[in-house]
DNA sequence: CTCTCGCCTGTTTTT
DNA sequence: CAGGCGAGAG
């Protein structure tokens, strides 16, 4: 990118595509910091730096029309697309089946993913009558979920070749980052954008290939010469992150894997600290070592806690950790998990903010209709819900229908709901407070003190509480940054997941986060914690035959280490609150011993002892006759 | 219509 | 353990 700008390349004529947030951001960082000492860091807002899927979400609000869709269409996330399935299916199976949402949105996600239409018969008898109706339910809802967003996309350059031709004047120059994990539909995307020019760049490794799950192919970059025939491929084969014994263990493990395209990494400097093997016996003991390791580390080394990361490979597993720092007042903060917005409270003022600008989202609107409980139950809403099926429109316009008919005890709720939309509707297009409407809207619907009254204890309340306020405050910034419109802002909160907000200014602690969630970052300091046999690799993965993706995520793990690396397992981790026994993961036997370091998490850390030596069957061994006893 | 209680089920990874 | 969901009392 710093390139091209150099080339006197117009920055609005770049387009670089990522996968996750964090790492678009990582990658406008360092752009910014390469060209500002030639170029106002002001002038590049306009070049797009992002994922796919924000990428899609600008360009369908421009052009979605086109595709029959209205322009102020919903993003539905998966706790959307599960409540729109569960209805689907209640429709179609009866409200009894035993058929699994999950189960049928990871299919339907599946096929999205190759570009498919629709699922396969084979997939489940019901499957493909479910992927219909869903997608007429979202199409009717005006609403479309994450892979749509990606698949139409493609049909609009598909076949509009007006939009196609104007997005490849727009976008002249394309750059993918982690190639290695684009599915079918991201590739075509890219194949569109740029079989014409030829002007494009992608950066992969085969053994970071990790999300096979959302159907990525690695295919794609190892075969990139295939669709770009004089393409030329430069071999990055010098590791600047890790340590030479960081390296070797990541080599060790990674040349397990058959199927991979061969290189030779290699990294300068002194070999670097051991890598420590920790074995703990619980995860109490576990979390306990690892905060105590941190604070010494940070002492000794004079650190700040950026320089920390606690690795996982499920989100669960922050917890103990979580709890252990807040013991000792370590600032932290947690990436992914139950995202910020994904909580109940936000989830509902959302809500409103989605039913005020699309009024025809089903989803929702029949989350707040009754929330706070306006005398709208159970009785009522089936019948909204019939009625808007029979005449095949949205609940919105069956409440419109419904409030004129008098009778029953709902009447007055339905017409203080109707009312109420409209009346912020009004506002929200009128004024631009939009916080303060919020405000206002929350305040005449009692939703503080709703929360109050529903809240178990007075910690979740107020907890509760500061979500929204936390929510509102967002809101107001984006508003006195005048960065874009209230669509934009619901659609950053949906494709986003919630930073904290001082991120930038004063460091924001230690890290906790997924392997998944890591890819593309470093840290001085590397704990890749719960490295157990049926944790990573994970017992699905086993089962599924995909055992050597968790090699690939193990790898990812450890070369995100510059200087230490600390691998750590348990003997015993409770699980759904039972004590189960645990093993360490096979994985681990296939480091190479010298460079690698045993530890007791039972003695203190300024008595560290190396264990005698470590020999997995004798520890095996161990664990059996304890288990037996 | 509202709310509480107790049973149940699940935990891979992300946009 | 925790959140979702259905049953049943008020």
């Amino acid at each position: 990118m710093a390139y091209l700008i150099e080339q006197g390349i117009a920055p609005a004529n770049i387009l670089a595509l990522t996968f996750t947030n964090k790492a678009a951001r990582e990658m406008k960082e360092r752009f910014i910091s390469l060209i500002k000492d030639d170029h106002d860091p002001k002038s590049m807002k306009v070049l797009f730096a992002g994922t796919f899927h924000s990428f899609c979400v600008r360009i369908l609000r421009e052009f979605i029309e086109k595709l029959d869709y209205n322009k102020n269409f919903t993003i539905y996330d998966e706790s959307d697309q599960i409540a729109l399935l569960k209805q689907v299916i209640g429709k179609l199976a009866g409200a009894n089946s035993d058929i699994d949402a999950n189960k049928i949105k990871f299919l339907i996600g599946l096929a999205k993913n190759k570009g498919h239409e629709a699922p396969t018969a084979a997939n489940g008898e019901l499957a493909p009558q479910i992927f219909q109706r869903y997608q007429e339910g979202l199409k009717l809802r005006n609403a479309v979920d994450f892979d749509d967003l990606l698949l139409l996309a493609v049909r609009l350059m598909k076949e509009h070749p007006d939009v196609l031709d104007a997005l490849r004047q727009r976008y002249r120059y394309l750059l993918v980052d982690e190639y290695q994990d684009t599915n079918q539909t991201q590739f075509e995307i890219v194949r569109l954008l740029a079989s014409e020019s030829k002007n494009i760049c992608v950066v992969g490794d085969d053994d970071q290939s990790i999300y096979s799950w959302r159907g990525a192919e690695s295919t794609h970059i190892l075969e990139f010469g295939n669709f770009f025939p004089n393409a030329k491929t430069v071999k990055l084969e010098q590791n600047y992150r890790c340590t030479p014994n960081i390296l070797k263990a990541a080599n060790y493990v990674i040349k397990n894997n058959s199927k991979r395209h061969l290189k030779q990494l290699w990294a300068d400097g002194a070999d670097g600290d051991k890598i420590r093997l920790v074995a703990s016996a619980g995860e109490q003991e576990e979390a306990a070592w690892v905060v105590a390791e941190i604070l010494n580390r940070r002492r000794i080394d004079n650190l700040s806690w950026e320089s920390f990361a606690i690795l996982y490979r499920a989100n669960h597993l922050s917890r103990t950790f979580e709890l252990e720092l807040r013991k000792f007042r370590i600032p932290y903060r947690v990436i992914g998990g139950l995202g910020f917005y994904e909580r109940r409270e936000v989830k509902d003022v959302v809500a409103y903010l989605q039913v005020i600008m699309n009024p025809s989202d089903d989803i929702s609107l029949l989350r707040i209709i009754n929330q706070p409980a306006r005398g709208i139950g159970k009785v009522t809403l089936e019948e909204l819900i019939r009625g808007a099926r029979e005449a095949k429109h949205s609940i919105w316009e069956e409440v419109q229908l419904q409030r004129q008919r008098s009778g029953g005890r709902s009447q007055a709720g339905l017409e203080k709901f109707s009312d109420l939309i409209h009346r912020y509707h009004v506002r929200f297009q009128q004024e631009t407070t939009w916080s303060q409407i919020m405000k206002d809207l929350l305040e005449e619907i009692g939703f503080f003190e709703d929360i109050r009254r529903t809240s178990k204890d007075n910690n979740e309340a107020s907890s509760r509480c500061e979500n929204v306020q936390e929510f509102v405050s967002s809101l107001a910034e984006f508003e006195q940054k005048r960065e874009g419109t209230l669509q934009d802002f619901v659609d950053n909160l949906r494709l986003e997941q919630k930073e904290d907000k001082d991120e930038e200014k004063d460091g924001f602690g230690v890290t906790l986060m997924t392997l998944h969630a890591a890819k593309g970052l470093e840290f001085r300091h590397v704990f890749l914690v719960g490295v157990e046999e049926g944790i990573l690799p994970h017992d699905r993965s086993k089962l599924e035959g995909n055992v050597e993706e968790e090699r690939r995520l193990f790898y990812v793990g450890i070369t995100r280490a510059m200087k230490g690396l600390v691998l750590s397992y348990c003997d015993k981790r409770r699980r759904y609150g039972q004590e189960e026994p645990r093993h360490p993961s096979s994985f681990l036997t296939e480091l190479p011993q010298d460079v690698l370091e045993h530890i007791s998490a039972n003695s203190t850390l300024t008595e560290v002892k190396p264990e005698v030596a470590f020999d997995r069957f004798s520890a095996l061994k161990a664990k059996l006759s304890a288990s037996g006893r």
